[in-house]
DNA sequence: TATAAACTCTATAACAACTATAGAGTCAAT
DNA sequence: ATTGACTCTATAGTTGTTATAGAGTTTATA
């Protein structure tokens, strides 16, 4: 049984982040030694590689939550890990295109200065001062 | 002079938003009515549009500040708006890179499982089990 | 004029997933 | 006995909004 500095030290996470999953109640709450400090074993170590990994891969809290619960229900059918991880897939590639439009648009705004103007002449802010292009 | 609810229709930021700037400093406290309502001119109009911009393009507010106040002392050099572009750029960048790896990543552990499969022998679940690959 | 609808006001909490702090208690070593 | 390292709980801060409650104002209608 280690304590949870040690479980932060072997896992990577933060000692508060930790606390966070219990009161979330993405991990059961630990044992207690007789000076009520938390105590976690070889299980606890895993359960919190699983949870690290998966917010690794940015999935949510509920969407963690929900993928520990069917691994509880061995005999459940995948689907609706698979819809869970098609829907999350989808939302990183909108946010990566969103993204490459933001950029292109960073890049043609930094073109319209050149150093040592002035912030009178200066594109940038004119340009911002503009009406935006529509980004629908 | 219009009141909160007809500059929010011009300008498409919600009334909560234009109060929230308004205790941010983002834009100046506005004069009021008789009856204590917030009472806009045409300037307010242009600078609120102005916020909008910037954070259509995802600048945050401590940046559209400094750029608000570099509007504010047109005679000086542009360094700073450029200096902060480019780091903001490199941001975003670096962001869309990021979340390239993870939908590579993401992708592969979908692929691990086929449909109408059950929980228990899921290669999504194994894999996530399993100790994530460093990305560092 | 009474009243209702539509608008505005302030203050406060929620969101997500942590991170940071204060103040107190526990444990091992000197 | 006391130091230092660790842990505990509770609470607030982060970011940029959004949502709510409860009260006041203005405008339109009956
Ligand atoms: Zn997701
Ligand atoms: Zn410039
Ligand atoms: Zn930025
Ligand atoms: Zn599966």
């Amino acid at each position: 049984m280690i304590k949870i500095g040690e479980l932060s030290k072997v896992t990577g996470c933060s000692v508060q982040t930790i606390r966070h999953y219990e009161k979330e109640h993405l991990i059961a709450s630990a044992e207690r030694s007789e000076g009520n400090f938390r105590l976690y074993d070889e299980a606890a170590v895993e359960q919190l590689l699983f949870i690290k990994h998966c917010r690794s891969l940015d999935l949510s809290v509920p969407e963690i939550r929900q993928l520990l619960a069917l691994n509880r229900s061995p005999g459940a059918q995948c689907d609706d890990v698979n819809r869970m991880m098609d829907r999350h897939i989808e939302q990183v590639e909108a946010r990566i295109q969103e993204l490459t439009r933001l950029n292109e648009q960073l890049r043609m705004l930094r073109r319209s200065c050149s150093n040592r103007r002035t912030v009178e002449q200066c594109g940038i802010l004119r340009n911002l001062s503009a009406t935006p292009v529509s980004s629908g």
